[in-house]
DNA sequence: TCTTCTGTTCATCATTTTCTCAACTGGTCG
DNA sequence: CGACCAGTTGAGAAAATGATGAACAGAAGA
């Protein structure tokens, strides 16, 4: 769930990210036009926030390019111009929504969860999931296993939500790195090595079974929930 | 706990806000028709107020699209015309009532309630909600711990059934001042910080159990009614 | 009008979380 | 056998987060 802020104005960037951030997403910055394209053609995200206005290719330009490469990424255009043609044009560029600024936060807000919505199509997510003895509640964000309680910071929770997601297959690094962390700036860290390990820790202390499984050379995966065949 | 008013007319839309306020709920202002479908789709309100005449998409538009996506936000419809035909359009639309402009306050306010009344009678809002030793009467407002009483301020008391509605829910910060402040200007605030500080402090001195759990990295939730699970 | 009470912001402090680093383990293969 | 690779682990620095007290403005009430 990271969402893209190209956007050169730093004060708004940051305001605008902060924001965002508090009501649960992750934000990433680019601070010019080509570092936008670069960076929405090479990462998933799931929307962009565009300026119009940047420094060396215009928001305009963004737009048209990503489109050109059939890159499908809801676009929220944020413009300080008000005209209809300016819409126009955006919209007709392959942008999906035209805000003005100023506008109210709510309704950034609104418009993004519109847009998300619309892309994701209706899938209901499961308020809790269950994987063998282990269950995640994500009203209470409670983690049970085998009816005891777990405590997890929000980066562990965050990570077993995850595996917990699609039980069974294996991740790689770099794809749990870009889902969790929100960016993969770091090839080298081993950031997720270590809350693995953290997880572990956590999840297996006191029982036999161990529910995260390494797949060496590729990454790891969570138990299955069928029964093992025997 | 929030009434959306979907007005273009600027004077009026702050003349009703002001009043509604008074009469203390709360309140946010759409101007345009887009903007009112918007919001009232992607936030939690507890009743609209719908202006037909709209610069962008009329008001009897607003109101059959958000029947048609199941909201069942009740809605209160504000118009200059006072044909008969125009009322049973929109309440073939959906609308729940017709109050034709100019209207007098008190009677705008005589219907929000009727319409608040009946559309809580469904929902069954306990008029006592028990958590733990803690008991909040919303007839009286009064708050027990433990069977002493318990003071609070009107934002204190607010946030506090804002919590037991949903006991062991976890709530973000976002959505708490969505919920109990009604808006969120500036998402940067630590007002909810302070206020669960305040509400701690009341509820929880001279016990030793305490009723509000901070979860860190996300925000809050009051202690669960419900036996662990075994 | 004056006073008190509420709501809110701000700065500071303590704690927890995140992430990097480097050493370590154990299997694999020349 | 020893070098190497992939992953594991512990420790600690740096950053983020939440708790808290104080200050203050504006609203409500006397």
């Amino acid at each position: 769930m990271t969402i893209l802020i190209i956007e050169d104005d730093e004060p708004i960037a940051q305001f605008v990210g902060r924001g965002l951030e508090a009501e649960g997403y992750l934000t990433e910055t680019a601070s010019s036009g080509t570092q936008g394209l670069l960076l929405a053609t090479n990462a998933e995200y799931e929307l962009l926030l565009l300026d119009l206005m940047l420094p060396d290719l215009s928001g305009q330009e963004v737009c048209r390019q990503l489109r050109l490469q059939d890159i499908t990424t809801p676009i929220l255009v944020l413009s300080a111009m008000d005209s209809l043609e300016d819409k126009i044009e955006c919209l007709g560029l392959g942008a999906d929504d035209y805000l003005t600024k100023p506008f109210a936060f709510n309704e950034l807000i609104a418009r993004i969860q519109a847009l998300l919505r619309r892309s994701q199509g209706y899938k209901e997510e499961a308020i809790e999931l269950v994987v063998a003895d282990l269950t995640l509640n994500r009203e209470t964000r409670e983690i049970h296993r085998a009816g005891r309680l777990i405590e997890l910071t929000p980066k562990e929770y965050s990570l077993l939500e995850y595996f917990m997601s699609a039980p069974g297959r294996v991740f790689s690094r770099s794809k749990i790195l870009d889902q969790v962390w929100g960016y993969n700036a770091d090839p080298l860290t081993n950031v997720v090595d270590v809350y693995i390990r953290n997880l572990r820790r956590k999840l297996d202390e006191g029982f036999s079974v161990s529910l995260i499984k390494t797949v060496r050379g590729f990454g790891y995966k969570l138990v299955d929930n069928e029964l093992p065949a025997k």
